[in-house]
RNA sequence: GUGCCCGUAGCUCAGUUGGAUAGAGCGUCAGCUUGCGGAGCUGAAGGUCGUACGUUCGAAUCGUAUCGGGCAUACCA
C-alpha cells in the first residue's frame, strides 16, 4: 500500500470519530509551487455543508485528531490540508514499488479485445486522413495491453463494393501499363472517374456508369480479366500499405477485409429477419428498427437489391469475431462522422444478442487553413496530404536540423515521434489542425523534446557505468522530490488512459516527467556528486529513464540513440 | 428541424466526483553559455474561460437560455 493510501485510511478513520460518516472520498492532488507542502486535500471543504461547520474549522479539527501521525499538515486558502512528505519517504516508496514491470498491472488479465484500425481502403494512396486510427489504435492496443489485456489487432480492409468498378473502367481507359501502374495512379484514376461519373450524370448520360457496374457483375461471375484486375489492384495497394504502416511503425495481427464478410453478414441478415429482429421493406430492403434503444431512424442492413453494405459485413465481421476470437472488448478506431452509424450498429448488436463491450474510439478531424484563412476539415477535393509525403517532409527537416551526425534509422525515430505525439498532445475528440511546423516540432510541447531528455539520461548512465554505487541509505532525496511524485504517478497515469484511451494523458504525462527532468540535472550535479549523492542520484536517473521510454512506448514512440 | 461535439492567452491546446492567484507549448521581450549533451533552463508581458441568468461558502467545470462553428441525420464507407 502506498503512503498516501496508508494517509487516506488515517483520514477516513478520524472522520468517522468525528463526525459518524462512512466511506468519505478522499483525494490528493498536487499543491501550486509557491505553496509549502506536497500533496493536497479537499476534504474539509467538501464536509461543511453536511457537517454544518465552516470548512477552516473542520480541518483544523482533523488535524488535530491526526496529531503525531507523522507527517507535515497545514491548513492553506479556504481549508485545504496540505501534507508535506519527506523525500526519502517518497524514494521508499518507488523503490518499494519498483519492478521491471513497473507501470503496468493485472486488471485486464484473462480479457481479450480487438483493436481495429488503420482501416484503410484498398486501391486510395494512404492519406493523413489515415494517420490518427493508426496511431491510436496503436497506442489502444499498447495501453491494453500494460493494463494485462491480450490484444488481437485488425487492419479492417475497405475492399468491397463499386470502387472496384470505378478503377477497372478508368485503368482500361487510362492507358496505363498493367505492370507498372501504381497505387498512386489508381488514386488519381478514382479522383477522375468520380469526377467524370458526376459530370455524365448531371448531362443526364449513364453509359460511362453502366460500364462500371458491368465491371462489377463481371467479377461477380468470376470473369478471369476482372479478377486478374481486381487481385492486381489489391496486391498493390497492401503492398503500399505495408509500407506505410512499416515506416509508422504499425503493424496489424490480421487483415480481414470486408470482403470477407458479406456471406456471413448475409445469412445474419436473413437469419435475424426470420427472428424478428429485422423487418422487410416492400422494397426489398431490410432494417433493423431501434425506436427501444431510443435511436428513431432504422439501421438499413440490406440493400433493396439484395446487396450487402457497411452494415451488413459489420454485423458478420462482429459474429465472426466474438465465434472465433472471443473478445471481450471491440475498439473501432474511427473518426468522429460516423458516430452516429457506431450508435445504431452497438444497439443493433445488443438487440440480437450478441455479447460484447463495443467501443467506438472515435477522434476529431484534421483540419486545415484554406487560402482564405479559415480553418476547415481536411478532404480530398481540396487535396489530401499523403502519409509517405508527410513522412518524407518530417524526415527531411529531421536531417536539416540535426545535421548528417544521426544515421537513417534514428532520423526515422525522430521524424515518426514528432508526428505522432502531435496526434497524441491534445484530446482525441478535439480535431488537429494540419500545420506542418506545429507537426514538425523539434521543441517545447513534442516528440523529440521527450527523445531528447531521455537520449540524456542514457547518455548519463552510460558515462557512468563503470561508477561503483555505494551504500545511499542515508541520503536525504530533497531535491529529487518533485522527480519522485512524478514517477511515483505513473501506474495510475497507465491504469486510467486504459478506462477511456485518453492517450493526451500518457502524452502530458512524458512532457511533464521529459521538462522536470531537464530542470533537475540543470541544477543537480549527478556524475560530480560526492558518492553517496551520485550513487543516489544515478538510481534514480535509471528509474526515470525507464519510465520515460515506456511512456513513450505505449504511444508507439521509440528513442533514438542520438540526437 | 432533431441529435452529438466544440467555443479558455495573438496561435495550438490542457484543465471532472465544483476548490487555492485558470495552466502548458509556440510566438514576443529580458536573462543563463568553455555543459553529467543549451534542441535546454530561468524570468516577464499576454485571459471579464463566447454571452446572460441561475444553483453554491465557492463555477471554465453543474442547470436554463442565447450567439457562433463543426459533424451526423437508412440504400457511401
Amino acid at each position: 500500500m502506498s503512503i498516501m493510501d496508508n494517509f487516506k485510511e488515517q483520514i477516513q478513520r478520524v472522520i468517522k470519530g468525528l463526525y459518524g460518516l462512512d466511506d468519505v472520498t478522499v483525494d490528493f492532488a498536487s499543491v501550486p509551487s509557491d505553496i509549502e507542502g506536497d500533496y493536497s486535500t479537499n476534504v474539509a471543504m467538501r464536509l461543511a455543508r453536511q457537517v454544518g461547520k465552516n470548512p477552516r474549522q473542520i480541518a483544523e479539527e482533523i488535524i488535530q485528531a491526526l496529531e503525531g501521525c507523522g507527517y507535515g499538515l497545514t491548513i492553506a486558502g479556504p481549508g485545504f490540508i496540505n501534507i508535506a512528505v519527506s523525500g526519502k519517504a517518497l524514494y521508499e516508496q518507488l523503490a518499494e514499488n519498483w519492478s521491471d514491470n513497473y507501470g503496468n498491472n493485472l486488471s485486464g488479465v484473462g480479457k481479450i479485445a480487438i483493436s481495429e484500425f488503420p482501416s484503410t481502403n484498398i486501391a486510395k494512396p494512404y492519406s493523413v486522413g489515415h494517420l490518427r486510427p493508426g496511431t491510436q489504435g496503436w497506442a489502444a492496443k499498447k495501453v491494453l495491453e500494460a493494463n494485462g489485456w491480450k490484444v488481437v489487432t485488425d487492419n479492417h480492409l475497405g475492399d468491397v463494393g463499386t470502387p472496384f468498378g470505378i478503377w477497372a473502367v478508368g485503368f482500361k481507359r487510362s492507358g496505363l501499363d498493367f505492370n507498372a501502374v501504381t497505387v498512386y495512379d489508381l488514386g488519381n484514376i478514382y479522383i477522375k472517374m468520380k469526377a467524370d461519373l458526376k459530370a455524365e450524370e448531371a448531362e443526364g448520360k449513364h453509359e460511362l456508369a453502366d460500364e462500371v457496374q458491368d465491371w462489377l457483375l463481371k467479377l461477380e461471375s468470376r470473369d478471369p480479366e476482372a479478377i486478374k484486375l481486381s487481385e492486381h489492384f489489391k496486391e498493390i495497394s497492401l503492398a503500399h500499405t505495408h509500407e506505410v504502416m512499416g515506416r509508422l511503425g504499425i503493424s496489424t495481427d490480421l487483415e480481414m477485409g470486408e470482403s470477407c464478410f458479406v456471406e456471413r453478414g448475409k445469412d445474419a441478415v436473413l437469419e435475424y429477419l426470420s427472428k424478428g429482429y429485422f423487418e422487410k421493406n416492400e422494397d426489398g430492403s431490410v432494417i433493423c428498427p431501434l425506436d427501444d434503444y431510443g435511436i428513431d431512424v432504422p439501421m438499413l442492413m440490406q440493400k433493396s437489391n439484395g446487396a450487402a453494405l457497411y452494415a451488413t459485413t459489420d454485423l458478420g465481421c462482429m459474429l465472426y469475431r466474438v465465434e472465433n476470437i472471443h473478445p471481450d472488448k471491440i475498439i473501432y478506431a474511427v473518426g468522429a462522422e460516423q458516430k452516429f452509424y457506431f450508435e445504431q450498429l452497438f444497439a443493433m448488436a445488443k438487440k440480437v444478442g450478441i455479447e460484447v463491450d463495443n467501443y467506438h474510439m472515435w477522434f476529431g478531424t484534421i483540419d486545415q487553413i484554406s487560402p482564405e484563412g479559415k480553418r476547415e476539415k481536411m478532404s480530398s477535393r481540396k487535396g489530401v496530404v499523403l502519409m509517405e509525403e508527410l513522412l518524407d517532409d518530417a524526415e527531411k527537416r529531421v536531417r536539416e536540423n540535426f545535421g548528417e551526425n544521426l544515421n537513417d534509422e534514428d532520423i526515422k525515430k525522430i521524424a515518426v515521434g514528432a508526428i505522432k505525439f502531435s496526434d497524441f498532445v491534445a484530446d482525441r475528440k478535439t480535431g488537429i489542425l494540419y500545420d506542418p511546423d506545429k507537426i514538425f516540432a523539434l521543441a517545447g510541447q513534442s516528440g523529440p523534446f521527450c527523445q531528447y531528455a531521455s537520449v540524456r539520461l542514457s547518455k548519463i548512465l552510460q558515462k557512468n557505468a563503470d561508477f561503483k554505487t555505494v551504500e545511499f541509505a542515508d541520503y536525504d532525496w530533497n531535491e529529487e522530490k518533485t522527480v519522485l511524485q512524478i514517477l511515483l504517478k505513473f501506474p495510475e497515469v497507465v491504469a486510467g488512459a486504459a478506462e477511456n484511451f485518453e492517450m493526451h494523458k500518457i502524452a502530458g504525462y512524458a512532457f511533464e516527467l521529459a521538462q522536470e527532468l531537464n530542470r533537475y540535472y540543470e541544477k543537480t550535479p549527478i556524475s560530480s556528486a560526492e558518492d553517496e549523492a551520485r550513487s543516489a542520484r544515478l538510481w534514480l536517473i535509471d528509474k526515470a529513464d525507464f519510465v520515460l521510454k515506456r511512456a513513450l512506448d505505449l504511444l508507439g514512440i521509440e528513442v533514438p540513440g542520438q540526437m
